[in-house]
DNA sequence: GCAAAAGTGTTAGAAGTACACCCATGT
DNA sequence: ACATGGGTGTACTTCTAACACTTTTGC
């Protein structure tokens, strides 16, 4: 016997870098220290549901707003200082939300740059790192990117996604095509704005592909010799 | 709290089709179903290493002997009618173990085709269905297939892999070269054999590579409204 | 006008596809 | 000799990468 868990992996894009959401722990263990959101899973509740319910808590938005899926499992004991808590994690990819984390109970709740969130409580950093992985490769096979924007974007939106979450810099115009041109990625919405100086751009929405053929692949890493799978 | 379990979703490639190890259920509830193999983690075991120790008893071999990894986890209620059972589930690619399944305590285990294992006990359905899609990924942008193989194999054995495991048909000459010059893919060991007919093929080894750049990617699936483009 | 961002055109090279053809073996 | 599978060569197409160039805005 054990309790179970959900943690999440909210990821989103603000002021043009990757962060997560973080709790600051009012309580021991690990008191202080910034960790990932997450709570106990209800004993008539599935696992997506609460994952879905904690969601919800946090922010506000619904499951349905970006994009939301199960990450992985962790339970090595001891992870808990306080018995056997196998917990079960999400990520969720999310547009940055306009308004302010709404009706949570989480006040202590904080969008973190990714890059400066080391030293997180329990396991939570291993976790973290595999989430963002998961996006990372996510956004080669999939048009995932668009979860990270709003409800109508621009291409340039949208490659500032994958510069952002991929730390690349890409070319704009080799980008532009590729997008237009995959067939369901996104459509156009009719409408356009003006951003700042420059031309204005088209807005799009989502379409309906759920994979990409073929894929965006980010420049290959250095090398390859110790595997990053799971 | 909840009881924790580990399923595992044991492939291979027996005699030209994609095999699953399943046991014949000698109890209630599901008695006389077949299902995957697997059991509970003990009070101070990590996950991973539950499952290991079920791969071992299940199959006699090592965990390292093919690939082996977390597929996901399920603990919708009521999926087990005895109480809360969360199961993580976990995924292996396996040789063709030459061996029969040896000092097992799976007296009822059996390979058998997927395509034949529909109404499996529990949701056993569902997750062997996950597990096989996993898979079917997995070789696109891994060089995995070679975990279905003995130490030793030629191409076209590996080639029978994404043959069995995708359903497709593959050109054997346009696979030979992609095989070969993808760094790390495989590694020739200098020997040779003839099978049954033909020019005496190379044996080859796994190469040092955990990805695929560029992927392997399958035929694009049929044209489907609803989904995927192409 | 000038800077800046959006978007199109063009070209060279890399990779995927199709298939002709040669190689080395068992029968 | 000939069937069979192993392996190479080659033309053709598609995708990517690099970058010149035009369009449309704010200042």
């Amino acid at each position: 016997m054990a309790a179970v868990t959900v943690d999440l992996v909210l990821l989103t894009i603000r002021q043009g870098t990757l962060q997560v959401l973080l709790i600051r722990r009012g309580i021991e263990p690990y008191r202080g220290r910034w960790a990932l959101p997450g709570g106990f899973v209800h004993d008539d509740e599935d696992l997506d549901a609460a994952a879905a319910r904690e969601l919800r808590e946090e922010t506000g938005v619904d499951p349905s707003t970006g994009h939301f899926e199960q990450l992985a499992t962790y339970g090595t004991p001891g992870r808990d200082p306080r018995g056997r808590v196998v917990t079960v994690a999400y990520l969720a990819m999310l547009p940055d939300l306009p308004a302010p984390v709404a009706g949570s109970d989480a006040a202590g709740a904080e969008w973190r740059p990714v890059a400066e969130s080391a030293g997180l409580a329990f396991d939570h950093d291993r976790i973290l790192a595999d989430g963002v992985e998961r996006a990372r490769a996510k956004l080669e096979y999939t048009p995932l990117a668009t979860a990270f924007c709003p409800p109508e974007f621009t291409v340039a939106d949208l490659r500032g996604v994958y510069e952002t979450v991929w730390r690349t810099r890409l070319d704009a115009r080799n980008f532009h095509r590729k997008v237009t041109t995959a067939e369901g990625f996104v459509e156009p919405t009719g409408h356009s704005v003006t951003r700042d100086r420059g031309r204005p751009a088209q807005l799009f929405r989502r379409g309906p592909a759920r994979l990409l053929h073929p894929p965006l692949l980010r420049p290959a890493p250095a090398p390859d010799r110790s595997g990053s799978d799971r």
